[in-house]
DNA sequence: GGTCACACCCACACACCAG
DNA sequence: ACTGGTGTGTGGGTGTGAC
């Protein structure tokens, strides 16, 4: 800070100037401490804007900056929908004024309690009618008291979560999304390039796709992956003595390897050897009709076993065979000579070549092999690039003549055109009904749990959307007896299930039509490992006070939803 | 115009099977 | 035991539209 600062121009005599420096300097670095002289926490998403700069501010300034989305204040210019978010205006505009502002004034949805708003967040209910007793009777959760009241104090803003149902940034991802994203792919993280894998943490998020999800991972998350899980074989976790699991050393290899120019190399020279072996002087170069038994490929998986057998021999037949053996020896070799890096095999597969095992018995697939290999692949490539510039041309033309068409009908009064809606529509929702193994629905469906209500919903996952209409309206905070009686009278939930879900799920109405969904999707009752939904699982865990329990739950469920439990355990709601 | 979420594509690694 | 045929889904993208 220069002692020209403006503020402190008139300052009169060099005393008093050093001693306003002083202050000045000391309320700078103290700018962002707490009544108790405490750091002030904070939050910033990896992806904010200018983030360097805001962390630099609030650490120059005696906050904090925490790499755990749970603590401190949420500052972002995006909106959390799961917390309280603060703009980084905030920050700028205290440290411009040399000042700890009002924060509730930066809050992008504050949480004042208003009804009006759309926060809802059910924390007292009732406790008389039939909604109030929660037990169920298809789950291992714990037996609870048969009169349990769900009387809760609505006036402890300090474990009420903010939770607002208004979504930016076309259903982004929020931090606590991204930490489970990025947990789920160090769990599995040999599976981080398969579609399944990301399915699965679609089924838990339950807010985006396993495409999305992907895509995310892939392109914001994969490089902060700093470390992961230690796992077997088969993907297990690997637990040290304490019953914690092994961090391991880099990273596993994936499901699959693609073949590299040595791996081409290698298989290509052990071929030449064991022909050379076994013919002699009657070797035949290039040669197209080749067995090689099958001891030949086990070898060569234990000497290079990074692909197995059937991959080196799926190899082999498919990309050695028809480049020819000798030819890809020469080349490599004369590559490698000339210090450029040889390219592996490509384009030998399915559309282009590997059709039929005549065609290169015959040697007629010589007149599609360039010269080298280089060109070879590079002609595919461009064929590739032509084909789908034409695919994407015809598809445009498909799309204008289709409208014209639309048109037409309108005009000659014929409605609308034939049935292609319609079928892309059922096609549609055929392909939002997808999933893997879905348990069958009849089995977990049980009638203490919905009612034929419930089935007349066709497809079935379409209740979730009654689900969502049903929460999104207006509700006095006191009384849960209300929704309770709308989801068994217009979703066909028991009201006894409708209570457990509410209490799993801490009262907080966005998670509701999730926890739906995901059971619809799963069959399990209550989900597991999902954000906001309690199990007894974690109950026991909360209950343990074992801090490696406590860090998962932390992980899984965020510290403000953990108090919020906390308060619903003491009050004996579970 | 850039970024993001999401859908979709496709070569090919790996596996399985009937002959 | 070996073969060619072929299915599955990974791995690494690209296309599209909303914001």
């Amino acid at each position: 800070m220069s002692s020209d600062d403006g503020g402190f121009e008139s300052a009169k005599n060099s005393d008093n100037e050093n001693i306003d420096q002083e202050l000045l300097e000391q309320t700078i670095a103290n700018l962002f401490l707490n009544n108790q002289n405490e750091p002030i926490q904070f939050f910033i998403p990896a992806n904010e804007d200018d983030r360097e700069n805001l962390v630099n501010l609030i650490t120059t300034h005696g906050g904090k900056v925490s790499d755990d989305a749970s603590i401190g204040y949420y500052i972002s210019k995006n909106h959390d929908p799961l917390r309280d978010s603060v703009e980084p205006k905030f920050i700028y505009d205290s440290v411009e004024q040399k000042s700890l502002l009002k924060i509730e004034s930066y809050k992008t949805f504050p949480n004042t309690g208003n009804e009006n708003e759309n926060v809802q967040h059910l924390v007292s209910f009732l406790d008389n009618g039939d909604g109030a007793n929660t037990t169920t009777n298809t789950t291992e959760q714990d037996s609870t008291t048969g009169n349990t009241s769900l009387q809760l104090a609505t006036t402890n803003q300090e474990v009420q979560p903010a939770i607002s149902r208004s979504i930016v940034n076309k259903n982004g991802f929020t931090p606590q999304e991204d930490a489970m994203i990025i947990d789920e792919v160090r769990r599995n993280p040999n599976r981080r390039s398969t579609h399944k894998l990301f399915d699965e943490i679609a089924l838990k998020i339950g807010r985006h796709t396993g495409n999305s999800i992907r895509y995310r991972f892939r392109t914001h998350l994969q490089a902060s992956l700093d470390w992961v899980y230690l796992t077997d074989e088969a993907g297990n976790l690997i637990l040290d003595q304490d019953g914690r699991p092994k961090v391991a050393e880099g990273l596993p290899s994936t499901v699959k390897r693609k073949f590299d120019a040595k791996d081409d190399y290698d298989l290509a020279v052990a071929v030449r050897e064991n022909l050379l072996e076994k013919h002699g002087d009657r070797y035949e170069r290039d040669s197209k009709d080749v067995v090689l038994p099958g001891k030949f490929f086990e070898t060569l998986a234990q000497n290079f076993p990074h692909h197995t057998k059937s991959a080196w021999r799926d190899r082999y037949r498919k990309f050695v065979i028809p480049y020819g053996i000798d030819k890809y020896i020469e080349y490599y070799q004369e590559e490698e000579t000339n210090g450029r890096i040889p390219e592996e095999i490509k384009n030998f597969t399915g559309k282009n070549l590997y059709k039929s095992s005549k065609r290169y018995r015959t040697g007629s697939i010589d007149d599609q092999v360039g010269e080298t290999l280089t060109e070879h692949n590079d002609q595919y490539d461009q064929q590739r690039r032509r084909a789908n510039a034409k695919k994407r041309k015809q598809q445009q033309q498909d799309a204008n003549n289709l409208f014209a068409a639309a048109d037409n009908d309108e005009i000659s009064g014929l409605g609308h055109s034939g049935n292609f809606f319609d079928n892309h529509a059922a096609a549609a929702v055929a392909a939002a009904n997808r999933i893997n193994s879905p348990p069958s629905p009849e089995d977990f469906l049980t009638d203490d749990l919905v009612t034929a209500k419930f089935f007349e919903f066709q497809p079935l996952i379409s209740v979730v959307d009654k689900i969502t209409e049903i929460v999104n309206r207006s509700y006095q905070s006191s009384d849960a007896e209300q929704l309770i009686t709308a989801l068994y009278a217009e979703a066909g939930i028991q009201k006894k299930f409708g209570t457990f879900i509410i209490t799993s799920v801490c009262g907080d109405l966005i998670l509701i039509p999730k926890f739906v969904e995901i059971f619809l999707k799963t069959g399990e009752n209550p989900p597991q490992n999902i954000h906001g939904i309690w199990t007894p699982r974690d109950d026991q865990y909360l209950k343990s006070e074992i801090p490696e329990r406590l860090d998962y739950l932390k992980r899984l469920h965020g510290a403000k939803r953990i108090e919020l439990r906390k308060t619903f355990i003491t009050n004996d709601i579970v």
